[in-house]
DNA sequence: AAAGAATAAGTGCGACCGGTCGGTTTTATG
DNA sequence: CATAAAACCGACCGGTCGCACTTATTCTTT
């Protein structure tokens, strides 16, 4: 992470491709696993030679965290970005589960959830790559606890609310829908997913009217 | 499938290896996943030459199919089996949901979950293996519904509730935990995920004191 | 005792894997 | 314009994969 020389287009266009890589990469690694990110694979859907892959990492593992870096980036702006954009309290809150559901239906990413495929891959394999998939759910939770916490603040949702428990239920409605998804439809699994936070949240905000209906 | 032909050991006898070597097979894929699931790897696991494999699956393909079959034997035993065994109506159906729960964290599988890994590996790969678990994850959540219906009749629940959501919610907040325990903590996630269901029912059921308080 | 199927074992092939190496092109700097 | 650094490439290595083919060995039925 010490580029920027300043002016030095060098550089500056090895960031790019890097960037560029990455995009492929966690796309690839949605589809296929971290385990399936192959060099091979990343190359040819490129365009590139696969040794000129190892000019910008050096071996298998650096290009899996560097993957899961990205795609936190990634999260980070098409999830996390537009909810804050919403009011703060509850609707901020189902705003989060929307924009993830809408992340999922856009088809960003052609495997349906990179958090997903990697999670189930490593949560049984010791080293850095799960060391970072762990950091970043946990760092996820507390995120949405966070909101869930702010709307608590503004009186939008009950004192004494147990948000880690609640941030469970619903990071766990919206994760299911990646693979129900797929094997049992779009369109129901999306609807499932959108009116089950919806309720709950509609259940327990003290103004549910802030919510929407349906 | 054409086994059992009358007083024959050796055909029993086969059918109690290829039982034995399924049940390493899901153990494995478990963790490794169904594409990881090797021939090698299955070999060297039982202590025995892969070719004595070939003799049982002509391919991997055929392999994963039978693995798949026997993860839904598995499940129906040690999940749905419990649950049946218990009082019909919102009972069983938390009954089901807490079998799972146990199912997952009495270790059966070293991976956790069989189906969740499985399932995010090739809910985008066509193929008969995906079919067969589009299959398996719809008959489950068939199964789900079925005993959520049966409480409705008997007046546990509502009627015109939409127990096809319903079912969703519970095995997403079932799913889920395969995940997060590994990653976040076991104890606080099966707390959680038997919380959120427990809660969730008890606030739909007619008569919340037939389930457990806590 | 003979026959024959089920099971096990060895071996080899082509494909692909992660990774290395030597060399060429591009680019900023003196 | 020379040079050095970075980006990039083609060829290649050792290893493993899925899988077929061939050859024993074991067990059951006749």
């Amino acid at each position: 992470m010490d580029d920027e020389k300043r002016g030095d287009g060098r550089l500056l266009r090895g960031r790019r491709t890097r960037e560029a890589v990455l995009e492929s990469a966690v796309a690839l690694a949605s589809v296929h696993g971290l385990d399936g990110l192959t060099f091979a694979r990343l190359a040819e859907h490129l365009g590139v030679s696969k040794s000129g892959l190892f000019a910008h990492w050096k071996d298998k593992e650096r290009l899996q965290l560097d993957a899961v870096g990205w795609a936190r980036r990634q999260w980070t702006e098409h999830v996390m970005g537009p909810a804050l954009r919403a009011p703060a309290g509850v609707r901020r809150v189902f705003a989060l589960h929307e924009a993830r559901l809408a992340f999922y239906a856009g088809g960003a990413l052609p495997g349906g959830c990179f958090f997903l495929a990697a999670q189930t891959e490593f949560d049984d394999r010791p080293g850095a790559v799960r060391a970072r998939l762990a950091e970043s759910l946990h760092d996820w939770l507390g995120f949405v606890r966070s909101l869930l916490d702010e709307a608590v603040t503004l009186g939008e949702l009950p004192a004494g609310l147990d948000t880690g428990q609640l941030a469970y239920e619903i990071d766990a409605l919206g994760e299911s829908t990646v693979v129900h998804a797929r094997l049992v439809g779009h369109d129901l699994t999306y609807a499932r997913a959108r009116r089950a936070v919806l309720e709950r949240l509609r259940g327990l905000a003290t103004d549910p009217a802030v919510l929407p209906e349906g």
